[in-house]
Parts: C-alpha cells; sequence; structure tokens
DNA sequence: ACAGTATTTATCCAACGGGTTAATTTCTCC
DNA sequence: GGAGAAATTAACCCGTTGGATAAATACTGT
C-alpha cells in the first residue's frame, strides 16, 4: 500500500506552460477586455494555478502586453509571406485584400485585442519595444506595388501606402469588428457565408476601381481564377 | 446662531441631475468600457451620490444601455437633417462621407461606445426595443442617392446601400478608432490637422472614384470647387 | 404649518479580484 | 540517493466595487 503514491500529481512543462498560459490569456482578454478579464478564468483556462501567471509572465498587465506583441507578431509575419513583388499590380493589391479579410476572419480575438488597446488609447502598446521596429518593411511592401502600378499605367494614382492599407484594413475591420452591431441595426446577419462573399467582393470592387479608374464591377467576382481577362477589357 | 443653516445644503433638480448622470456615465464609459468603468466615478463626476445613479436609471447595466441608446439617437437625428435628396448624387456621397467624418471626430465618445458595445457582441444591444427601428429610413436614403447616380450615368453600378454605408463609415471609423496603435505602428501622428485632411481627401477620392469610373485624383481636395489641382504624393 | 412624498446624503457590507507567502512536488546532477 | 534548484500548489491578504439600507433634507398641496 506504501508505493500506491506512484502516479504523478504533475507534469513538469515550463514552456508549455508558458503557452498554455498566453493562449487561454488571449481569449480572456479578447472575450472580456483588459478590466474584464479576469486573472482566476485564465488560470482556469491554462489547466494552471493562479500563481503560475506571476511565475512565468507577470503581473495582469505584462501578460497582457505579452498577448499583444504576440497578436502583431503573428500577423505581420504572415504578411511577410504574402510575396507581392511577383504579382502585377492590381492581383497584389487583390491578394493583400483577401489575405487581410481572411485573416481577420481566422482570427477573430486579434481584432478584439486591438479594439480593447486602442479603447486604452495605446497605454500598453507605446511601452513595447518589440512592435515598433515590424512595420516599415510591410509599409514599403506595399509602396513598391503602387510605384510598379503607377508606372505599369494599371494605377492612375501614387495613393500614399499608409493610407491605402489603412483604408484596406478598415474595409475588413470595422465590418467584422462591427459586425454585432451593425447586425443588430440593420436587421441582416452579416457573418453567414452568403453576406460574407458579397462584402469581400465589394471591397474589391472598391479598391480596384478607384485605383485602376476601371468599372466597379469589373471587379466584383471574388478569388477569380483568371483574373487577367476580366481586368484589362473595359466595358 | 441657529438660523446659520439658511444655506440650501443641495438643490432639487431631477431632470438636470438625470442629464448630468447620463453625461458623467457617456464619459466614464466611452474612456474605461463597461467593465472598467467605476460608478463612484461617474457619481463623482455628474456632482452626485452614488445612489442617484440608481435612483434614477438603475443599476449599471441599465446605465450603460440608456448611454448606448442615447448615442444611437444622437447621430441618426444628425444624419436625418443631410438632406441628400437636394444634391447631385457625387456631391451627396461626398457630403455623406464628410458629415460622417466630421460627426466621428466631434464625437469620439461614440466610436468608444461602439467599440466596447461590440466587444460585448452587441449583449446589451439587442435588449434595445428603441434602437432597432431607427435606421432604414436612413438606408432608404443611401439607396435613393445611389439609385439616382445610376440613373443619371454618374455612378457605375447600383451598389448595395448597406455595403456603401458601411465602407464609408468603416474608412472613417477604423481610422480614428484605431488611430492609438496605428501612429504607434506606422511612426506618424494620425491627428493632426494636416494628416486628417489628408485622410478625408484620400476617403473622398476613393469612393467617388470608385463610383464614378472617373479619376482618383480628381476628388482629393475635400469641398474642393475646383477639382483639376490633383495631390499626388510622390512615389 | 403640517403631513406626505420626492430627492439626496452618509454609511455599510458581502463578494470579488489581483497579488503574495509559504509549503509541496519534481527534476537534475553529483 | 540526496542536496539544491525549478516548477507547481494551496491558502491567505486586503483594497475595491457594486449594490443596499436608513436617515436627512427639500418640496407640495392643503
Amino acid at each position: 500500500m506504501a508505493k500506491a503514491k506512484r502516479t504523478l500529481k504533475w507534469q513538469r512543462d515550463p514552456e508549455g506552460m508558458r503557452l498554455r498560459i498566453l493562449e487561454a490569456a488571449k481569449q480572456e482578454f479578447s472575450a472580456h477586455g483588459l478590466a474584464g478579464a479576469r486573472v482566476d478564468r485564465i488560470a482556469a483556462k491554462a489547466g494552471a494555478n493562479k500563481r503560475m501567471l506571476y511565475y512565468h509572465v507577470g503581473n495582469k498587465d505584462e501578460l497582457y502586453l505579452a498577448v499583444l506583441e504576440g497578436a502583431y507578431d503573428k500577423i505581420r509575419s504572415e504578411e511577410r509571406g504574402l510575396d507581392l513583388e511577383h504579382l502585377d499590380p492590381p492581383e497584389a493589391i487583390r491578394r493583400l485584400i483577401e489575405f487581410t479579410w481572411n485573416y481577420f476572419l481566422r482570427n477573430p480575438e486579434f481584432l478584439s485585442l486591438l479594439q480593447t488597446e486602442n479603447l486604452a488609447r495605446a497605454k500598453h502598446l507605446k511601452k513595447s519595444t518589440k512592435v515598433k521596429s515590424m512595420h516599415s518593411p510591410f509599409v514599403e511592401m506595399i509602396r513598391t506595388v503602387v510605384r510598379r502600378g503607377v508606372d505599369s499605367g494599371d494605377f492612375q494614382v501614387a495613393v500614399d501606402p499608409v493610407q491605402l492599407y489603412i483604408s484596406i484594413a478598415g474595409l475588413c475591420f470595422f465590418y467584422l469588428s462591427n459586425s454585432a452591431t451593425l447586425s443588430v441595426i440593420f436587421g441582416r446577419d452579416l457573418l453567414d457565408k452568403k453576406a460574407k462573399d458579397e462584402r469581400l467582393a465589394h471591397m474589391v470592387g472598391l479598391v480596384l476601381a478607384a485605383l485602376t479608374g476601371q468599372s466597379f464591377a469589373l471587379f466584383e467576382i471574388a478569388k477569380a481564377p483568371k483574373p487577367r481577362t476580366a481586368m484589362v477589357q473595359p466595358v
């Protein structure tokens, strides 16, 4: 009877624990905001003791900042893989829009975290040293696409790449992050499949029509496999 | 000495009190979100005792919903005065964009309240009976403008008015509601006068170019009587 | 001027929440 | 096989917070 205790009461796994804590914290913060998040719930969700949060990451604010930095890190690193250089400019913009849209759809917590941080007027993000540096390559990528488009005659105007990116992100972001209230006030479900397809088509049409000067309607087919035919022929 | 007490210890003003409470609550909720808002701070800001909130409005959640309903009420009533029917369609769209932009600039708490409510997935708004009914007139107003534009040949395509409004609101909303984080990651102050002017010009250009098929640059000067002096950024 | 009601104040409290302390269990390396 | 370090748990601390109670103060009609 004395030796029955050979079942381990817990495993040691500091690295996995840290990841589980950050994942649980991401869910909690995005679901409830910073003030609404509960440290106890994060611990429970991570399958951990509350003390672990402080041991592995720090207090609530540090935990929050770590989650936020991780979120930015993830999207920027995916964006780096977009490889817009090898597409002709209208296709590159289309891909950027589709990527942004799908990323936001796949990562709703990212939207919530941004909302939360902006509610706090970026108070925490300002303290981060990591995040500030990672964005200029992305802007340069877009600037290059725009310049190529102007040179080739595809685009009519050399828009500021930051404005363009903010517009694209805004078109996607607002629709999704505010879909709850918009669905209520407009009395439509904005998140069913049909609505989402229509939205993507609308955004692509809006941006590409504005940049190229060609008809809005030409771009309205989302993810068209053979874009080239549709895009050059004026109606 | 017995009669020195003829200074009133407090005034009776139930209506004013209610308004001050709602105003203070609006500020508090928009600054800190629902969970982060403090009932005591609202009371202090309203120059009232905490008990007054419960007496005049209700508990924290009811207070929050009252604030939210008031915010929607205000913007929709201002929109009703836009009078887009008497403008030719491109001018009507320009005015709608400029109104939305300026309204958001003048009422930053409205943006915060929407963010907060969407973080809660519109849980409270769904309970509101007042809000749901007030939006179809607005959509019809936009639909009429679009139809007139298509009929007159000014617009190339009959966009869904809800999509169009969400796009316009999104272009304005995202820039402003996320200006804090965007300013950090792009290393620019997005809220100084020059940046705001550029943003408005960009949005007007984008939307009107897409709708009319004319050059983006033609619209880039806000409210310009003479559009031809296009502002084009160096590439 | 007095009774009854509406409005406001002063206190209180039970639950909760972030954070800490100290003890317990596992791992590592000798 | 044991000592010391790393990881984890359990239990507690204490200020805060939303909400409640009861008393005080102003107003109203009669």
